[in-house]
DNA sequence: CGGAAGATCCACT
DNA sequence: GTGGATCTTCCGA
């Protein structure tokens, strides 16, 4: 089934818009309480740090909060937003950079049941699992305790699988970032063309 | 020190 | 389509 060798440092270690795009097709592994939670990767999104407007490293932005997105690539950024939501994201290239990739929407490959449990569902279709960059932390048990951790390691690990085609990539505009000036329109999201599983509103 | 806004989600109309 | 939840962070005064 899934892989389970996990993707090295020198993966992440390339340009953002790069890794964000050969992120997706991977498979996010998390080891929760007893249970392996398995995602396929199908949307994410590059911040590319200082000089995007959309990033929280703007302008070389540097605080307690997102300290850990000056970590070297394959280390883990986790944040809180809107008071109750949870956003991981896969920090790339070199150290004090502040360029990460936004993880935005997975689908479930293995512990279906449990990421159900986790995120209060009794039965659910497609893409309400872990569709949207909330949901896929709820539906993990990932956490701010999960922020800073490797990614090549450990209880949240990101392993091989099977990369769509350059074809199968749908590019366009990121989400819920209005306020980012010129960065606004940049195509830095991507996600597979046509799956259930990518968050709203669809590429 | 206060206010505003946020890389979101959900329920309701 | 609209607004409320809920709270941390940041910036301006």
């Amino acid at each position: 089934m899934s892989p389970s060798k996990a993707l090295p440092l020198r993966f992440y270690r390339r340009p953002t818009e790069l890794v964000a795009r050969e992120l997706i097709g991977r498979y996010i592994v998390r080891e929760f309480e007893g249970d392996r939670l398995v995602l396929r990767i199908v949307e994410t999104e590059a911040y590319l740090g200082a000089p995007d407007r959309a990033s929280h490293a703007w302008g070389g932005r540097r605080t307690a909060r997102n300290e850990s997105l000056y970590l070297p690539g394959g280390h883990a950024y986790v944040y809180f937003i809107y008071g109750m939501h949870f956003c991981l994201n896969v920090v790339t290239e070199g150290a004090d950079l502040g360029s990460a990739v936004l993880i935005r929407a997975g689908e479930p490959v293995a512990g279906e049941e449990r990421m159900l449990a986790l995120r209060g569902l009794s039965r659910a279709r497609p893409g309400d699992v872990a569709g949207g960059p909330g949901r896929l932390c709820k539906a993990l048990g990932i956490n701010r305790s999960d922020d800073g951790v490797r990614f090549d390691r450990g209880a949240l690990k990101i392993v091989e699988g099977e990369p769509p085609s350059a074809d199968e990539i749908a590019a366009g505009p990121r989400v819920g970032i209005d306020y980012a000036a010129d960065a606004v329109a940049w195509p830095l999201r991507f996600a597979i063309r046509g799956n259930l599983h990518v968050s709203r509103p669809r590429l």
